[in-house]
DNA sequence: GTCTATACCTTGATAGAC
DNA sequence: GTCTATCAAGGTATAGAC
């Protein structure tokens, strides 16, 4: 029974991903129908029995995103029981992660500066990605003893996201690995101090 | 003879502004030659007298944008003599965008981000604008006796990306000034302690 | 559930009258 | 220089055969 995916969730998780995919290298905007029906090798009329809209499909990317970031979080958290190896591993995954980011930008940050400009409905539902990180950093930073854990999330958010920007403008990749260094260095810093 | 403008001037200047502001609020793909004819009431047919194409239209308003940032520069050095007044002024410049910065984002970032996924032609334009600021930073802080200003402008200018793209994303305008305050007190001990 | 054909609209761009 | 009419291409979305 559980081993047998219904029927249409095969060519529907094949839209999603490949949806996914376009959607971080072009921009949602930017890809057609006709790009992901290529991509997937899916004929275009298919994609309306699995979803209305263009809209529906970006909808469900987020949540294919917003579930792998849950899952990726609850990871580390099983997989480091102190705060600060699971920051640290948060820089390690950014670092991992410097070729595509270089390239394509922040997977969160470029959609919610595309559908923040004038899409305000779908931009809702791609913040969410942002406060999975950003709850999740302020956990961490609460268990390190941070008074002001909320906000030093967010800061922290900031950084990254502009570490990312001017990396994916330049297409340098090894200034990201330099600022992640500093960020890494102010991360043992900040810590060490509340220990 | 310089008091009046060539003939056509007019409306090509009215058609550079009206897209410029447009691609900022809905970024440039988002943005039709309807959307600018409308706004600047100018039928559409007459774009294709200034402008070849789309692009043309582009990189017209990269110009225009790049002209800006240079005399807004140089008003701050003619404006202040001392590095650590013009970087103070650069701060104060992020936060009176404030409202705009919240809302669309950075004009220079959001642009290069949209152009860098997969128009990398218009992108290479396009990033003369942060070019400016790099440079202009780098002069401030080589000022200050700055071993590594280049890398440290570089540093400067993705933190002001970071902090832009978190307060668009969750619209707060009261975020951008707290990290703006932050980024002023951050200025204020890297300088001092050079001095 | 899958796929073809197509409707209908908007896009960037052109031609040509004025 | 300005504007109208129009084009071909591409976009999302629908209808309906299989």
């Amino acid at each position: 029974m559980m081993s047998m995916a219904e029927k249409g969730e095969v060519s529907r998780q094949q839209i999603v991903e490949t949806a996914n995919r376009l959607f971080y290298q072009r921009g949602y905007n930017q890809t057609s129908f006709s790009d992901i029906a290529e991509a997937a090798a899916i004929p275009r009329g298919n994609f309306y029995y699995h979803f209305k809209t263009k809209d529906d499909i970006l909808a469900a990317v987020v949540d294919y995103r917003i579930e792998h970031i849950r899952a990726m979080l609850a990871d580390w958290d099983r997989e480091f029981a102190d705060a600060r190896a699971r920051l640290r591993r948060f820089i390690q995954m950014v670092r991992g992660s410097g070729k595509d980011l270089a390239r394509y930008g922040c997977p969160m940050g470029s959609l919610n500066i595309e559908l923040g400009k004038a899409q305000p409905a779908l931009k809702a539902k791609a913040r969410k990605m942002f406060d999975l990180f950003r709850d999740w950093l302020a956990a961490q930073l609460k268990a390190l003893g941070h008074k002001d854990a909320a906000g030093l999330a967010l800061h922290l958010l900031g950084r990254a996201q502009g570490i990312v920007v001017v990396a994916q403008v330049y297409g340098d990749q090894k200034y990201l690995n330099q600022e992640l260094d500093q960020f890494e260095a102010w991360l043992d810093k900040q810590v060490s101090s509340r220990k």
